[in-house]
DNA sequence: GTGGTTTCTTGCTGCAGATCAATGCGGCCG
DNA sequence: CGGCCGCATTGATCTGCAGCAAGAAACCAC
């Protein structure tokens, strides 16, 4: 990994704190972190790994296309498991972070021997494989179908679900963008201005409003409304 | 299924003769079958079931959003395996024949114990994951950076890789559009109109030309520049 | 603190693709 | 054989986002 340094080694009841994994055999956790390293990644570096669980912060998959276009195909929060074994041909995707993170490198054979002792690890690995698939299909249909306001509004509520956001505030009023403006732009296929110019039509629309003192806090103020331009309804008809 | 009707049964020799199955034991596939049922759809009829072997045909994940816009998620072909358990939500998304298709509707627990008994089958279903895990992230960056032309140009290469097309001519030189231009365009996120511009500018690109009494054929011309247009090269620099 | 760098916002302009509308083409059925 | 219906194409116009550039704000190192 670039740039990275191996941050003071975590122990099983630590990670065991961390909600998704929750309810894992204490022991098969054990096992498993014994064949893992904790990693702190800074923003902008590059991770060289496999297969790896986020403990916090935000990573991405990235893709560079020729005259400088970059694409941010998925992002993973605090709690994913990330899984790039079967990433096709390499140098397609690089998994970067966004911002600054801490995570645990696995091995895939510990992993793989970890699930057939605990099968609720592979119950668990399962779900957020197709929570993940879940996500990608939204994605895709924003992407392909929605004006860059409605993609906002979308992904405005995929942040509101990090545990990392929720965090900061668990009523899930008010949430403090995780990435920047250029990040969340190459994840909807649009460009940073536009993404502050969306903002602003919120904003004049009511439904959100930013923070004084905290020009990074976005407050929610209208949920129905926001939810309804996110899944597509046309601004004018809310 | 809708307005569909279940076709002379099947039977495990001729199944063997689809490419992607042919390596699988002749007892696993026929026992596998037994559980199964051939079904014939027709363009627009809609498929309810969670797992099937598309034998030739088009299948399309089809969602609507408000406004009437529809997106085509994911592109299926003959050959592959269809497995939508995962599927979060329902009514998130419909199955749908783009073309007459053939298939086999396959029983969850039949194909998971064929699976246990041969292991080659479970190495073809995870190495079918991981190529359309591999097509939507190809797909998603198509849709988030790339222009209707190079949108175009990637996916008359995905089309060129269907069975199907390939039987029509092998070499690989030409192809019959296998999906309404509608369709395309859900699918790459753009309209039809669109689609019927691109493909002129193709031609007078020199990179394809149609074939004289078969309007829906594509003639490929000089396939290494489309090969770079869809990778995302500027246009002006082929 | 201060200076420099990166990120975000705002204004202006141009153009690519959406939209609307008309025509063309082909298959199918009576 | 002729008429209809669905799909594809073509043309003309409109609009929303990209592109560019300047300025403001936030962030970092020292």
């Amino acid at each position: 990994m670039d740039d990275m340094s191996i941050a003071a080694p975590l122990d099983a009841v630590s990670v065991h704190e961390l909600e998704p994994w929750s309810d894992i055999d204490h022991e098969s956790l054990k096992a498993l972190l014994a064949s893992s390293a904790v990693v702190r990644a800074r923003r902008g570096d590059q991770i060289r790994t496999d297969i790896a669980i986020l403990f916090y912060g935000a990573l991405g998959v990235e893709r560079s296309l020729f005259n400088g276009r970059r694409v941010l195909v998925s992002l993973f929060h605090g709690g994913d498991l990330i899984d790039l074994r079967r990433e096709e041909r390499p140098r397609q995707g690089r998994l970067v972070a966004l911002a600054d993170s801490l995570l645990l490198t696995l091995d895939a054979e510990a992993l793989d021997r970890a699930v057939q002792e605990d099968p609720k690890l592979g119950k668990t690995l399962l779900h957020h494989a197709a929570d993940q698939s879940g996500r990608t299909r939204d994605h895709i249909a924003d992407l392909a179908a929605k004006t860059p306001l409605e993609r906002l509004a979308s992904v405005l509520f995929e942040f509101r679900r990090w545990p990392d956001v929720l965090a900061i505030d668990p009523g899930g009023e008010s949430l403090m963008m995780p990435i920047l403006r250029k990040d969340i732009a190459d994840y909807l296929g649009i460009k940073p201005e536009t993404i502050s110019r969306a903002l602003k039509r919120l904003q004049s629309a009511g439904m959100i409003a930013t923070a004084r003192e905290q020009a990074n806090r976005i407050l929610f103020l209208d949920i129905p409304s926001m939810r309804r331009l996110a899944n597509g309804a046309n601004p004018r008809e809310t």
